[in-house]
DNA sequence: GCTGTAAGCATACGGCGTAAGCTAAAACGT
DNA sequence: ACGTTTTAGCTTACGCCGTATGCTTACAGC
């Protein structure tokens, strides 16, 4: 009987919470993260998590900085440009990974893992001899096409492959590929890709566009 | 009594309950949107609505769809950045115009609206000398780039500015400026702004560079 | 051992999306 | 002109959701 409190319930804790609340998100996405399955997934029932958790908001603020974390320093001996590289790679790796994570990443709440992040991206540039205003903006430029790319990804893997010929039959009738010709064209281009090129990634290819016009940026306009 | 179909009652439509919903999502962002409080703005009852939409999914696709029709079309005549810069612009002021869209972009239905825009951005390529593998690719790299910044504009617009005090404080207590020096940097420049500098802006700047790079691209690498 | 505090629980409220079935009015075939 | 079908809107109800309030239980420090 004193013993009890040793054997069957490992205590809650904030790290536990999040951790559950990742694993939900993980598989099933946003919407299937819900207080009560949260609380159930963890013996416990919902109003119990609120005594580690301020609210859903907090939960949600919580499971992004710590996907965030999950994103990889870059190797502090390289050359700026491969830094950039790792973390932008490693930063889209980590959100199609938590695919979850790029639909929270729109909120402004800056937690430690963010503002790792963040820090490390600005200290590339700066330490490259960009100037402060430039790394301003091409902080801004950079960020955004992270977000983007991911998105991007993210949505054309939303669709189900299975319905591909669904949507080719539907570009393929009639006034479809009249009305869009482009666009018939790209989702053509998407449904049957060439050989390889796989399904969507120019993902590097954009990044080095960016870097390239950057760096002359830096080095006189 | 005949004439009572007349004088109180502009029968609902499909047209009407999206406008209302647009409405309401302009002031109060999308969780303000709900079937219930839609339904009373148009005096009506909620379940009335889903004579006009399948579900809430339905009206969610149908407001975005909505949204990007707004989008306008480049001027035929004017060379093909020109073409490409005009429709990323409008396309950007848009969804800042209406908040709520870039969130719902992340959404693979694709309705006129965003069949006429993407047709018309790929056609600035095509009909540029744009390969067609190179096109596959550029529309993407510009689509993440439109969207990415433009959700990092309605991210920082989200934070209160009465509370910038706040969080300057909070970034010059101590560890905060010695953990994260670049980012302290970065968000004193955003709560105060070189004059000459507003808030954010480097939209145009970042969607030239990356069109100087596609252009690079399609003249030979 | 007592007591203050923190962790977990039970209950309840108001809001949500929407399924099912009803009524009344408009549209249509004859 | 009339009966029938279709449609628009309403009522009710179900099962989710986040969370306020107030309880019990167990552990920590004196």
């Amino acid at each position: 009987m004193r013993r009890r409190a040793v054997e069957p319930r490992t205590p809650l804790s904030r790290e536990r919470v999040l951790q559950a609340a990742i694993a939900l998100a993980d598989d099933g996405g946003v919407e299937a993260l819900s207080m009560r399955k949260l609380a159930e997934e963890l013996g416990v029932k919902a109003m119990s998590l609120y005594n580690h958790v301020a609210n859903k908001e907090d939960l949600l603020d919580g499971i992004l900085d710590a996907a965030l974390a999950e994103i990889a320093a870059p190797r502090p001996d390289a050359d700026w440009r491969t830094q950039i590289r790792e973390i932008a790679v490693s930063a889209h790796e980590t959100m199609l990974k938590h695919s979850w994570a790029a639909d929270l990443a729109v909120r402004a709440k800056l937690g430690p893992g963010r503002l790792q992040y963040g820090d490390s991206l600005l200290g590339c540039f700066r330490n490259a001899g960009f100037s402060k205003e430039l790394t301003y903006h091409a902080y801004h430029i950079v960020e955004s096409y992270i977000q983007g790319y991911t998105a991007l990804v993210l949505n054309y893997r939303a669709v189900d492959p299975t319905q591909f010929d669904d949507v080719l039959a539907r570009f393929m009738r009639g006034d479809f590929a009249e009305n869009y010709p482009h666009f018939t064209e790209h989702a053509l281009q998407h449904i049957e890709p060439e050989p390889g090129q796989d399904g969507v990634n120019a993902y590097e290819l954009g990044l080095d566009l960016i870097l390239d016009g950057l760096e002359r940026l830096r080095d006189g306009a």
